[in-house]
Order: C-alpha cells, then structure tokens, then sequence
DNA sequence: ATAGTTAGTTCCATAAAAGAACTTAGTTCG
DNA sequence: CGAACTAAGTTCTTTTATGGAACTAACTAT
C-alpha cells in the first residue's frame, strides 16, 4: 500500500486517508469549519508553514473538499470554503474531538468542548444507524467487499 | 503550532491528532479492528516499512490505544490489541469509512461496505446528540473553551 | 515614493518515511 | 548435530516531506 495510490484501495480507510491523512489536513479543515477562510488567518492561526498550507488547499480544492472563490479582483484574492463534500466530513471531525476529550487530556490547560448552539447544554454524539436507529457497535458490524 | 506538542493544545482536534493524525496509524488502527494482532500480518498487510510500524506501535502503546500482550513464553512475541481508548475511535472510523464510500470513489475498483452483522443490511451511520437525539449539524453547535 | 496587505513561491536545512539487509531467540526438519 | 524457518524487531542508506526564513506579484493607502 504505497501512499500516493492509496485512492486506488477498495478499502475506504485507505481512500478517505488519502485526502485526510496528513499531519495538517485536518487542523486546516477545522479551521473552515471556524469560518476562517484566508490564507494569511490559517497560516497564523495554524502556525503552518506557507508552502505547505498551500500544498495542502491545493490538493484538497483537487479533492473537491475546499473551493477557490475570489472574494476580491484588483488584486485578484481567493478564499476557501467547504463544499458539501468538505462539509460531509464534519460527522468525522466531531468524533475525533469527541474521543480526544474523553481520552486524551489537555494537561491542565482548558479544553475547547461542542455545546448545543441553541441550548448551550454539551453534545454528546452518538454514532448510531439511520435504519434501525441503534447505536453502531463494532462486534455488530461486519466489512464486506461490494458491488 | 508544532507536531511535538500538539498534545498540549487546547483543541481537541490538534490533541486527537496529536495520537492519530499521520499517514499510518488510522490504517494500522482499522486492521486491530479487523482483528489483526501480529506484527508480521500488519506489516504484510499494510506494505508500511518494518521500522515505521514499529514506531507506530510503541506509540500507540504509549497512548493508550493500544496494549502489548504477551501470547507466547519462547521466544518472548508479544501481539497488540485495541484498548477501551482504542476501542472509542470506532466511531471515528465508522465516519471517515462513511465519507470516503460517499465522497472518494476507488476508481473502478470495488469497495468495502459495512453491512449489520446479524440482517446483512448496509450500515447508515449518522451521529446524534444523545441528549436530544437530534442530528448533529455544524450549524447547531457552537465550540467553546471549557473548564 | 514608501509602506502595507494578501497570497503565494523559492531556497536550504532538518526530520520522517521507504527499502533492504541484519539480529535475536528460539523451533522444526532431516 | 546443523541448516532452514519464524516472529518481532533493529540498523543501515536513500528519498521524500516538512520547517523556517526570505522573496515576489499585484495591488492600495498615506
């Protein structure tokens, strides 16, 4: 399994990866979900190197997760934003910060934490299947080859 | 914000990454999920270099994510297995599967589906708030420093 | 004209991953 | 007995990716 042609695997782990599965991919993601969207706030914000936040929006626009939008013309100056393919990953987002609340402490410092816009109470997310509603339990699921 | 001490920071996502944010782990981490336990397996398995899981291992280990579990006296061969910690980022898993079945089509190929192990029916993950049993919308929930 | 803004690119040093061979502590086969 | 085999690593060397800082382009504001 070699790294740039994981996006050829049958495994969906292995293709997902090949989009998400860098060291930054996802620190830029959550950033756009923040609403940041330029350039020089990710790259202070992040702390990233600038060629390297720019590999990584170029090939997630490739991926069709971000879009290019020119918010400016003289001079011309793009911003990032989600598609709905970049968005979709949010269920993904949420359960990484999830687990890391519960299982990975911040020593001592304060914890960012997901509160019900509406209510202010904590989510607590739940993964579970849209068909039977049940909670999704790995002894109850099985991954077999499709189609 | 630096790779050696993202496991400082105050977002959950940089901490969750922190553990499972590089090119193999999450790979190395659905073959435990699949049942694979040996060192050798995971290394044919995967095509990753010897020396990088064995990296990968001795920090999972560390982490909590994984354990090491002696199952033979002589010579002294340890397998690994998923931890409760480990265990957690099932839905984590669950959701990046879920994204890249809908979003990162293998190229011809067939792909790997979950199917309910007990009706064979296609698994359709969504994450709800416990609380409410609500879905969960990026638009519903706001992230705020805690504690 | 000079400085400031924004989104990059270029260059070099350092760190991580790929690839292949070697090691350790045994067991099994002939 | 000795040679081959096994499993889980370690030790090399080469290639690739990332970090860090400076530079560029195409403007605008003072």
């Amino acid at each position: 399994m070699k790294w740039n042609e994981l996006h050829k695997e049958a495994c969906p782990v292995a293709r997902g990866l090949s989009v998400v599965g860098d060291r930054w991919t996802m620190l830029v993601l959550r950033d756009c979900f923040l609403g940041v969207r330029r350039f020089e706030q990710m790259q202070e914000r992040l702390g990233i190197t600038r060629h390297v936040l720019s590999d990584r929006l170029r090939k997630l626009e490739t991926a069709g997760v971000l879009r290019r939008e020119l918010y400016q013309q003289r001079p011309q100056r793009y911003e990032y934003r989600l598609t709905e393919r970049g968005k979709a990953l949010y269920p993904m987002l949420v359960s990484l910060i999830d687990w890391a609340n519960a299982h990975v402490p911040p020593e001592g410092e304060p914890s960012v934490k997901l509160l019900s816009r509406e209510t202010g109470d904590p989510i607590a997310p739940v993964l579970v299947d849209a068909n039977t509603g049940k909670n999704i339990s790995h002894r109850d699921v099985k991954a077999v080859v499709a189609e």
